[in-house]
RNA sequence: GCCUCGAUAGCUCAGCCUGGUAGAGCGAACGCCUCGUAAGCGUUAGGCCGCGGGAUCGAAUCCCGCUCGAGGCUCCA
C-alpha cells in the first residue's frame, strides 16, 4: 500500500463519472472539508485487513503529531503500477476506515473520476509519503525494554561495614574504578568511542576476530582462541558440578508465542534474533532460564529434593544488541554463557543459596585469573527486600572487602528482588559484567514449576538465577583487558598459564639437534603440558622473539650444551631470565602452576613450521 | 535515513593536495648462512589501486554516482 498524506487548510473533490463497473453507488455532490488530513490512498496487490490496520495506525499517529483529528482517506491508483483488483480495494479502504478509532474519518467514493483541490499547509509535518507491506511488521520490543528506561533508580555506595553513603558525598580517592562503574551505571551511558586495545591483542594472538558475512557481533574463534575458549567453559562448568549443579541442554528458539514465553519475554530487557519457520514465529534464547523453567516444569519435585541446580552452558545466547554498542569481544550478538539455576523451597534456603553462590562466583573469578582489584561489584534490589533483609546484603558486602555501588528500587520492576554483579572496568572506562546472580520470585509460577511441600501442598519454588563467571568470550575480554593494562604500566602482558595455547616453546640452534628436540617435545607432551617446537630455519634470535610476542612463557633452547647435559636452559618470560632446570623440575614447577586446572591438547600441529599464518 | 572517516599486495600502511610505467615493511616461496636467548643475508612471486561513469592526450590521484566497513547522530523530508 502506498500512501501520499497531506495535512489540508481545506479540500473540496466533485464525482464526475464511473471510472470502473464496480464504482460505489453515491450521491452526485460536492463535498467540502476544512482542517483535514488528507491521505491519497493506493492499495496494492497483496494488501490485506493487517495492511489496512497497520496503515490507520501509522496514519492516526502521525495525525496526533500535527494535532488533527479529521481524515479523508481519498483512493488514489497513479501512485503504484501494481494494483489491487477494484473489489479487494474497496475492502481494504472499508477496513482502514473502521479501524479508524478516535478519528473522524471520511472516505472519497472509490471507483469515481474526480475534480478536487485543496490547500496544503506549510509546516514541516504537513505532507509524507507511506509504503506498507505486509509481513514487515514492526520488530516487538519488550515492555521490559520500553520501561527499562522509566524505572526510578536510587544510588548508593555501600561500604564493607554495612553504611549507606549518599553517592555524590562519597569519596571516591582510593577506589577509582568504582567511580567509574557508579558514574557509567547512573548515567546510562553505554556508546564506544574508539576500539578498545582487547581488539587488537585478540587479533595478534589469533584468538577471535570479526566474521563479515555474519552479523555484527558473531565472531570466529581460531584454533587458539577455541582451545582457549574450551578450556574455561571446562573449568566453569567442573567448578559448578562440584558445586551441586546437574549439567543439561536445550533448545536454541523457542516459540514467540508460548504463553510462558510471552510474558517472560516482557519481563527481561533484550532484543531478539528472529526466525519464522513454517508458520511459527521462533526467537534465538537470550538465556538458558526458559529452557531449563519448561523442563523443571516437567519434573515431579518434593520439598526434600530442594534446592535443585540445573546448570547448562550455552553456546550460544543471542541478543540482538544495538549496531553502535558492539566491539570486540565486550559485547556480542552471540555469546557463551553458563548459566545455572537453583529452585529453592522458600527465602530461607534462596538466601541460604544465595551465599553458596556468592562464594563459588568469587572462586571461579579468581581461578580464571582475575583479582578482586580487577572488578568492581554492584548490587541491586527493593527497598521492601532490602528492610527484610539487611543482613544478608550487609555480610555480602563485608566480604567483598571494598565499597559496593548499590540500586535500589522503590518498586519491584523485573523479576528479581536482588540482583549483584562483579564489574570488569577496561582500559576506556567501561563497565561490563562479568558474574550475576539474582533471586526471582516471578517465574516459579508463571512456568507453572511445583514441588510438594512439608503440608502436601503445592508451592511455586523461589528461583536463582547465576552465572558464576559471566559470559566466557566476556571473561577473555577481561583477560585481555587486564593484559592489555599490564603492557600500558610496563609489566610484560601474558594469559594465565593453564589458558596458554602453548605452554612450552623448544628451539633448537641448529637443525642437527631437531632428534633430540621432537623426543624432549614429547617426554614434555606426555606430561599433559603444551609444548611445541620452531623447526623454521630461523636464526635463534628470531624464533625467541617470535615466541616472546606470542607470549610464550617457557623457552627451550637446546644446542650442543644441553644434549650433553640432564638440565636444559629455560628462558622463563615472567621473570625475562634463563635458568637451568631439569625437565621434572619444569614439569613440576608448570603442574604447580596449572594445578586444579583443566587440561586440553595442543590445538595447533606441534611444529610450527607446518602452521599457516593467521593474518588479521 | 543523515553526518564523519575509510577501502591500494596475504597483513600494516605510503603515494592522492600538485595527473605521467604501482611503493615500503612484515609475511610467503626459493637459495645462502648453521646461528646460544627479542628481528642474519639475498632472490622471486604477489595489485582490475572497492565498483560504475565523467572531464582529460593520459587517472590510484580530479569530478559525479554507487557498494561495503568503522564511528557518530536521527525517526527527521
Amino acid at each position: 500500500m502506498r500512501i501520499l498524506q497531506l495535512h489540508c487548510d481545506y479540500i473540496e473533490f466533485t464525482p464526475i463519472k464511473k471510472e470502473i463497473k464496480s464504482a460505489e453507488d453515491i450521491e452526485l455532490k460536492t463535498e467540502h472539508l476544512d482542517e483535514v488530513v488528507v491521505a491519497f490512498v493506493a492499495v496494492e496487490d497483496g494488501d490485506n485487513a493487517d495492511v489496512a490496520k497497520k496503515a490507520m495506525g501509522e496514519i492516526s499517529e502521525s495525525m496526533k503529531k500535527v494535532g488533527c483529528k479529521k481524515l479523508l482517506l481519498y483512493p488514489y491508483a497513479h501512485l503504484s503500477s501494481k494494483l489491487a483488483s477494484p473489489s479487494a480495494a474497496l475492502s481494504v479502504l472499508k477496513e482502514m476506515e473502521s479501524k479508524a478509532d478516535g478519528l473522524d474519518v471520511r472516505k472519497a467514493p472509490f471507483g469515481w473520476t474526480k475534480s478536487y483541490k485543496l490547500q496544503v499547509k506549510g509546516h514541516p509535518l504537513a505532507e509524507s509519503s507511506k509504503t506498507i507491506s505486509a509481513g514487515e511488521e514492526k520488530e516487538p520490543t519488550s515492555e521490559a525494554l520500553k520501561a527499562e528506561s522509566k524505572i526510578q533508580s536510587f544510588w548508593h555506595i555501600m561500604t564493607p561495614d554495612g553504611k549507606m553513603h549518599d553517592i555524590d558525598k562519597f569519596n571516591f580517592a582510593k577506589h577509582a574504578n568504582l567511580e567509574v562503574l557508579a558514574k557509567y551505571e547512573a548515567a546510562k551511558k553505554r556508546s564506544v568511542d574508539e576500539p578498545p586495545p582487547h581488539v587488537k591483542l585478540m587479533k595478534k594472538l589469533a584468538i577471535a576476530d570479526y566474521e563479515p558475512a555474519s552479523d555484527a557481533g558473531n565472531m570466529r574463534f581460531f584454533p587458539n582462541g577455541r582451545l582457549i575458549k574450551s578450556l574455561i567453559e571446562r573449568y566453569v562448568t567442573d567448578k559448578v558440578v562440584e558445586y551441586g549443579g546437574f549439567e543439561v541442554e536445550t533448545p536454541i528458539m523457542y516459540d514467540s508465542h508460548h504463553p510462558s514465553m510471552e510474558s517472560y519475554f516482557n519481563r527481561f530487557p533484550a532484543r531478539q534474533y528472529n526466525v519464522n519457520s513454517e508458520g511459527k514465529q521462533l526467537f534465538l534464547r537470550f538465556a538458558a532460564c526458559f529452557g531449563q523453567f519448561l523442563m523443571a516444569k516437567d519434573f515431579q519435585m518434593s520439598y526434600k529434593n530442594l534446592p535443585l541446580r540445573l546448570y547448562e552452558l550455552t553456546r550460544y545466547s543471542f541478543r540482538r544488541e544495538q549496531s553502535g554498542e558492539l566491539v570486540g569481544l565486550r559485547r556480542l550478538r552471540a555469546f557463551t554463557m553458563p548459566d545455572c539455576h537453583a529452585m529453592c523451597k522458600d527465602m530461607e534456603q534462596a538466601k541460604e543459596e544465595f551465599r553458596k553462590r556468592f562464594d563459588l562466583s568469587r572462586q571461579v573469578i579468581k581461578g580464571l585469573g582475575l583479582e578482586e582489584s580487577d572488578f568492581e561489584m554492584a548490587i541491586r534490589f527493593t527497598e521492601e527486600f532490602y528492610n527484610e533483609n539487611k543482613p544478608l546484603i550487609e555480610e555480602l558486602v563485608s566480604k567483598i572487602g571494598k565499597p559496593v555501588l548499590v540500586e535500589m528500587w522503590k518498586e519491584r520492576f523485573f523479576y528479581f528482588v536482588l540482583k549483584w554483579e562483579f564489574n570488569y572496568v577496561d582500559n576506556l572506562g567501561k563497565a561490563s559484567a562479568l558474574s550475576t546472580d539474582q533471586i526471582d520470585v516471578e517465574n516459579g509460577k508463571r512456568y507453572n514449576i511445583e514441588f510438594i511441600d512439608e503440608t502436601n501442598k503445592p508451592q511455586n519454588p523461589i528461583i536463582l538465577h547465576n552465572s558464576p563467571s559471566g559470559a566466557v568470550e566476556r571473561v577473555i575480554y577481561a583477560l585481555l583487558e587486564k593484559a592489555a593494562k599490564d603492557q600500558r604500566e610496563g609489566r610484560k602482558p601474558g594469559l594465565p598459564l593453564w589458558l596458554a595455547p602453548t605452554q612450552v616453546r623448544i628451539i633448537p640452534v641448529k637443525p642437527e639437534f631437531f632428534d633430540y628436540c621432537e623426543k624432549l617435545a614429547e617426554e614434555i607432551s606426555q606430561k599433559e603440558i603444551r609444548v611445541d617446537l620452531d623447526d623454521r630455519n630461523e636464526s635463534v634470535g628470531k624464533s625467541i622473539r617470535d615466541a616472546e610476542t606470542d607470549w610464550i612463557r617457557y623457552i627451550i633452547v637446546i644446542g650442543e650444551k644441553e644434549v650433553n647435559a640432564t638440565k636444559i636452559s629455560i628462558r622463563d618470560r615472567k621473570t625475562g631470565s634463563v635458568k637451568e632446570l631439569s625437565v621434572d623440575e619444569l614439569v613440576r614447577e608448570i603442574k604447580e602452576e596449572t594445578k586444579d586446572k583443566p587440561f586440553l591438547k595442543m590445538n595447533m600441529n606441534r611444529h610450527v613450521s607446518k602452521r599457516p599464518q593467521i593474518m588479521v
